[in-house]
DNA sequence: CAGATATCAGTAGAACTGACATCC
DNA sequence: CGGATGTCAGTTATACTGATATCT
């Protein structure tokens, strides 16, 4: 009655915040490792997304859209515009901004991400029939929109 | 065809890895609240469960039943010790070790942390029926299980 | 000697804070 | 002036690696 024999995870090795964090790990671990064989970090990879669907920007608004801190966002553009993945030019309609685009080279290598990407969600999800990765991701969504949510009332009433 | 209309979400942000690392965060912010709401991390947790499990144990020992790195084990125990939730004494039978056990006020903590757990457990998993939070639940070990073994296979063959 | 143990120092990535100069 | 912007320096927490002294 305490332990049906499939459960092999005792204790607090079950509750579903450590099998979520673990699992997060895993995850993360596999995308990071996926940017890597790319040249890239994850944050390169949601700068030139977000640069690819909103078109250029400064790097605050970047960062509003990207979910990624302002600080953060200026070593992220060294290092895209060092290799030349997104141009970086002064805002001539506002001196204190930068207007930040993507480049040519920039879309190609976006698409590999995305490409990388895609072969490492199916790795994540390897275990899952088609069935069960639906409703895995409609669960997070789920649970990912209360807490985005919860912690978005505070600032924004 | 390309996006029906309750998916809030666009591109990236709908990506299992991406849902499954944020959520995890909030789940980690959540815990970790709870714990320190108690003067607790989640290591002493964790050494405090596992030697209410197996009983008292040498750090290393300790170390490999929790998954803490035996250097972070040091520090853990120096806090608990200070707490006096935990003894730390010399082994007679191995001078390299020490012995680590629980104290009686390490045990009543421990039932604090539980329920503390507990309560962040239900926090967590607020928006899932009853039905939904097992289903989740059994994916996520599905998952997790998978990924350990992968992990375990490159050490252990 | 190899190997285990406990300890301490240092590293690395992620996410954040604070200070600052510049500009609107 | 208040507020936004870009930059840099520093902090925190987590999880490691490496070195060392001691002991089996």
């Amino acid at each position: 009655m305490e332990n049906s024999s499939e459960d092999s995870r005792a204790g607090w090795q079950a509750l579903p915040s450590w099998l979520l964090t673990q699992t997060a790990n895993h995850a993360h671990r596999l995308v990071t490792d996926g940017f890597s064989a790319a040249n890239a970090r994850g944050y390169h990879f949601r700068v030139l997304a977000t640069l690819d669907e909103f078109g250029p920007a400064s790097q605050a608004t970047l960062g509003r859209r990207s979910g990624i801190h302002v600080s953060e966002m200026v070593a992220t553009i060294n290092e895209l515009a060092e290799c030349e993945l997104v141009e970086r030019a002064p805002d001539p309609a506002d001196r204190r901004r930068n207007v930040v685009s993507l480049t040519t080279a920039g879309k190609r290598q976006l698409r590999r991400l995305e490409k990388q990407l895609a072969e490492r969600q199916d790795e994540l999800l390897a275990p899952l029939s088609p069935d069960e990765r639906e409703r895995f991701t409609e669960l997070l969504s789920k649970l990912l929109d209360h807490h985005d949510r919860r912690s978005g009332e505070v600032w924004t009433g």
